[in-house]
DNA sequence: GTGTCAATTGACACTGTGTAAAGTTAATGC
DNA sequence: GCATTAACTTTACACAGTGTCAATTGACAC
């Protein structure tokens, strides 16, 4: 898997993600990130078309380092539609505050940046497959409720798994990652699981 | 109440509006809010300190002239806090599609401007005391759901109405503000009352 | 007239991204 | 030993967009 920072390439996303992360995503230059890696500012084009193209790259990077897919695999493999839609949010509850801060420099990057909207927009989507999922094993159960289509109830959980939505409960308003998770899953049990 | 838009200043603010409104908050430069003011660019900074200023001036505008104040009445004089909830998001859900485009510039302002942001959050702090108004008026009625403090019920109905919220649902996913009242007064029903 | 207020004109500073060109260093091949 | 190549450095510059500064104009007031 590629561990060592073998290449000057690896040294720069390392760098990228930790700068990032001591900063909180904001304010991050190009050159921050050159003198931190001991290159030249230069260089970092040698090896990322720009900016955007870095912070894309540091996002996948990241993923890797974090091992996403291994960390997905508890809600993929859930007994029940319940079950998998309390996973799904589990998981994402505890990997979002491993993926914040460079996460939040791509959302930032949006406003100003075609790429990094397009590479925000692709990531948003990979979530809202996994809410799909999760909604469908609801559906498979017979136990999403009343008055929900199955798109619909996506596009509300989806929402509401939004990384900004995190944002504001923890950073602004305070809640522990459990917090987090415990209140998300109670309230996406209350909006989309039938009460029995 | 000064409708006519007697001095440049009020020309500029309506001019900023209504570009904001054509180019959905993105894009507008000083330089294009100048030349469409039919104004020197440097005019406008007789008349506001910065972008920041000029972009917080334009909500306060818009604010007057959608008149805020009445629209909110229904709400604050809801015979239930049942029907105070409901209300509430009635208005929001109706209010976000008049203010989002400028909102929206303020937003993207927020990335890089230490006064946009300020701002911003302000303003988010308003929504902030409707809801809690909103959580109280249940609480008062013994309606509060179980397991909910108010502060923690304020913080998740705050998080939930937020107008990304409202982007990601109407823009993105196609509801439209009929739906997206309806089915966010359906998950905070859901969420935070009481069922009986 | 004199003062002053609103606005104009033109020039310029600053920040950060991205580009371009020429030079250095070290490893590889023969 | 020598040429080639790749990775990297240095210096310089272009470009956008915001914000600043100074000198000037026109209109109105007293």
């Amino acid at each position: 898997m590629s561990r060592e920072p073998n290449s000057t390439r690896d040294r720069i996303l390392e760098t990228t993600v930790r700068l990032l992360e001591q900063k909180g995503g904001r304010g991050v230059r190009m050159s921050d990130i050159a003198t931190h890696s001991r290159v030249s500012r230069q260089a970092l084009y040698l090896h990322f078309a720009s900016r955007a193209e870095l912070l894309i790259a540091a996002t996948r990077y990241l993923d890797e380092q974090l091992d996403l897919g291994k960390r997905l695999h508890g809600s993929r493999n859930a007994a029940s539609g319940v079950s998998r839609l309390e996973l799904f949010i589990q998981f994402w509850g505890h990997y979002i505050p491993d993926i914040y801060a460079i996460v939040k420099a791509l959302m930032l990057a949006e406003a100003s940046d075609e790429a990094a909207a397009a590479a925000w927009k692709d990531r948003c989507n990979a979530v809202r497959e996994g809410c799909q999922a999760a909604i469908e094993a609801l559906v498979a159960d017979g136990m999403l409720a009343d008055g929900w289509q199955p798109q619909q109830a996506t596009d509300a959980l989806w929402t509401q798994l939004h990384i900004t939505n995190w944002e504001n409960l923890t950073l602004h308003c305070g809640w522990s990652t459990e917090q987090y998770v415990e209140r998300m899953t109670a309230m996406a049990r209350s909006c989309f699981v039938r009460q029995t």
